[in-house]
DNA sequence: CAAGGACATGTACCTTAGGACATGTCCGAG
DNA sequence: CTCGGACATGTCCTAAGGTACATGTCCTTG
């Protein structure tokens, strides 16, 4: 029900298409939480059909601009306040580290290199944000203020991922060529 | 696919039935990639179908034990060395640190208290790990080494995060209470 | 030996995710 | 004015994830 409550989230702030609401997850949330347009437009429907947003339309295929109900509003805070959080995380490359025995040693290097390179790419991309929120840029509204926490978290996660695949490269790992 | 190549990967440690590698999967990456049995089984048995694992059936419901073949060792390898890795992550507690704001101060402090203490014990989960790779508990063959690759990205992963969550504790955050 | 719990495997069903494809609007450049 | 590209909304289908339920074995303890 995440991406229910996440673009509840997203219409507290004000209103906004479906377009809108798809750019907006993948420019800030991309990384951390994947929203395809087929399934927010789905989903948007949905939550008309509940009352939680409503809709205005302008015609049948036109753009449309959704606003979050008082019903809306109060059931993402019982979702942030009243739910637990899901720590279900689903990484890869993690699951990818417990068979690094397997990959021939030089295949090993470049691949760590390249996901050190990723993930520091990542860092800087949410420090660009940090830095924007600091300088300003968006004013002071609390939203923007979540941003500069979400942004945060964003540099603190790939950092450490960062981290760890330019240590994991001076690692002592005897890899097995031969399938032993 | 991650599933597949996961189990692989396992079973190209030694032979496993179905639970042993639920256990495994469970126990080692449980955090950071969640396997149900259904799937498990289900997976061996296309796994099976597509000759890259073969059974060793004892009876029609008894334990199975499940080998690893030299297709299925190639193709654990061709994945980890000639496939792109899937950077997706889906972290639900970042995507709530968006809508913070959202929330009466008194009940993020609250969240933030318990979200640091839930990652700083799985920081300590994989800690434990760590140590009991370093003390030699496991002896030295190349998948134990792979695990303190493993254990090492999840401690700092978690630390990281537990860190942030006691930072975003300290950040100034004006919160909106009254729906404007 | 009977009962209970860990071990072990599976089916059925529902929800969520994701890729492919279809359609139409609006606006600016040529 | 027409063509192309960004804007905008959607359907359809397949794959993947996850819960509930069903079944049976094996071992230990009373």
């Amino acid at each position: 029900m995440s991406l229910r409550h996440g673009l509840l989230g997203l219409l507290a702030e004000g209103p906004a298409s479906g377009y809108d609401l798809a750019g907006r997850f993948q420019e800030l949330l991309g990384t951390v939480w994947p929203a395809q347009h087929p399934k927010i437009y789905a989903e948007l429907g949905k939550l008309a059909d509940d009352g939680l947003i409503e809709v205005d339309s302008v015609g049948a295929r036109g753009r449309k601009a959704y606003r979050i109900t008082p019903e809306g509003l109060a059931e993402v805070r019982r979702w942030l306040t009243a739910t637990d959080v899901d720590h279900t995380m689903r990484l890869q490359a993690l699951l990818r580290s417990v068979f690094f025995w397997l990959m021939p040693p030089d295949d090993l290097r470049r691949h760590l290199q390249a996901e050190a390179a990723y993930y520091r790419q990542a860092a800087d991309f949410y420090r660009g944000i940090a830095a924007a929120k600091d300088r300003g840029d968006y004013g002071d509204s609390p939203p923007t203020q979540a941003i500069r926490i979400a942004a945060e978290a964003g540099i603190r996660l790939h950092q450490a991922l960062a981290d760890w695949a330019e240590w994991a490269q001076t690692a002592p790992l005897t890899t097995d060529e031969d399938g032993s």
